[in-house]
This record gives C-alpha cells, sequence and structure tokens, in this order.
DNA sequence: TGTTTGTTATATTGATTATATAACAAACAT
DNA sequence: ATGTTTGTTATATAATCAATATAACAAACA
C-alpha cells in the first residue's frame, strides 16, 4: 500500500490518509483480516506525526472499517462485520448531492456525469458493465 | 429560493450557502440572468454575517457560477457563459472517488451506487431514464 | 525482559471559520 | 439632486480545527 500526501492540498493530512486507505481496500490492495502498520510506523513513513495517523484510524474504526485492539493494532474488518446501515447511504448521498448539482450546474450532462461514475468504478477495479 | 443553515454541521456555513445556491440553481428554482438577494439581506434573512454571505458568492464566481458587479449585485451565468473545463470535471471526479470506495468497502453494491445517483438526479430534477 | 503498541495528557503553532464594526465610493431609486 | 443600498476593504476578536512536539503509561508482544 502505497499513500500520497500531499501537503498544500486543502484536504486535511488525516483525512488524505483515511481516503486513500479506503481506496486500497476497496482496490483490493489490502483485505479484510490484514493488519494496517502501527500508527508509528506510518508516521515515519508519511513523515507526519504520530497523532495525524492515529486521528485516520480512529476516523476508520468510528466508520466501521477497522477494529483498533489497543496496544495491538488496527485490523481490517470483513465486509460481513461493517453492518452498511441506512444511515450511512444517506449520508454517502448527502455528500454526494452537492457534487452533482456542482456538474450539472457548470454545463455537465447526465451522460457525462454517469461516465465519471463508471470512470471511478474502473479506477477501483469494480465489475461494471460498458466500462 | 429557501436557504436552511445548519448550525451544528461540520460543514461551514459558506459552504451551505454555496451548495443550495448551486442546487437551486441546478433545479431550476433560479435561472440564469437572475439577480441574488444582496448579501446583506441574505445575510440577515439566514441571521449569519455579510461576510459569510460574501464569501459563498465569492466562492461560486470564482467557479464560474455567477458574475459579481461590483456595488450593484450578483446575476446567475448562463450556461453559454460557464466553460465546463476537463480541469473541473477532473475535480468533480476526485471528489467523487472517496465517496464510492468508502460506499464500496462498507459493502455496498454498484447497483446501490447507481440508484443512489439516479435518486440525486431526480431530486434535482434532472431528466434520466429508468428513474 | 526488553521492545513495541495504542492511549492519554499537555502544550504550541498556524490556519480556518465566523462574527462585529466601520468607513468608502459607486450604483440605484425616487 | 439626495438619500439609500450596494459590494469592497480594513481591522479586530473569538472559537475551532489541524498538525506537531514531547512525554509518560500500561498492556501486548517477541
Amino acid at each position: 500500500m502505497i499513500i500520497q500526501i500531499e501537503p498544500q492540498s486543502d484536504v486535511p493530512i488525516y483525512e488524505q490518509v483515511s481516503r486513500q486507505i479506503i481506496e486500497g481496500i476497496a482496490r483490493g490492495d489490502m483485505k479484510p483480516g490484514d493488519t494496517l502498520p502501527s500508527v508509528r510506523n506510518l508516521a515515519a513513513d508519511l513523515c507526519v506525526n504520530m497523532h495525524t495517523v492515529n486521528k485516520s484510524y480512529h476516523e476508520l474504526e468510528a466508520k466501521g472499517i477497522l477494529t483498533i485492539r489497543a496496544k495491538s493494532g488496527a485490523i481490517i474488518r470483513s465486509v460481513e462485520e461493517r453492518a452498511l446501515t441506512s444511515e450511512q447511504l444517506q449520508q454517502i448521498e448527502k455528500n454526494l448531492k452537492p457534487l452533482v448539482a456542482e456538474g450539472m450546474v457548470l454545463g455537465a450532462s447526465v451522460d457525462q456525469i454517469e461516465l465519471m461514475m463508471k470512470k471511478v468504478f474502473a479506477d477501483l477495479q469494480m465489475p461494471v458493465e460498458g466500462v
């Protein structure tokens, strides 16, 4: 798993870490049961503070993606353990909406946006038809 | 146009205003050529500071959605005036990716995510087939 | 038994967000 | 022509967030 931090990004570092871990899991780079590097090791790798990585891990735990065992490590939960609640779906939908709306207002067509979605799926190596 | 502010949201107020204006335009509540309320009026309506609304307007101008005429007002640009650049599309795609990835990791299927997209389209009253 | 681990605590720095006032000059309405 | 409204600019303040820096603790691990 390679994580690239953009220091000048408007996205906080801890959020960049969270997202790239999620994408790594979605892509299959990391599988359920795998142990994440210790917060100290990953922090050293990324040249960031320990607490920054720790914040990411806890964010992922709050989302139900990880299980943190105190003084041991962080383990990726299986899909079965992750309960996809309607609240989570609604949250994602809520975050999706302004992006789609912006695209539409800027002049993108429905087709363009759906094509964009398919590109994202392809990038995450999800099995989609018609890519 | 009704704008609802959630003071406890983790989304900044100026960002909430920007998003809801964009959604209003996408939905057709506001049309190109329409003038937005003055920053002072809208701020009074929302019970927020003038500068907060001003920040929203300038964000929308930076995105190419508005034209601010100094000491006169803010006008919604037409789709023809708004140049949809590939950079803008890439930016949206970049923001879309972590949301989709999170959905996938949490156990959502491709179908569920595409259904979610269609719900968003429907909410924005975009003409989509199969909704 | 020593090392590694996550946890907790404290402190500091910088940036962001939001508000509060105030003044200015151009635009607007009557 | 006059008074009001407009966006702009400036300054100041408070609160929150993001990130770093140390340090110490106790459980887990080899």
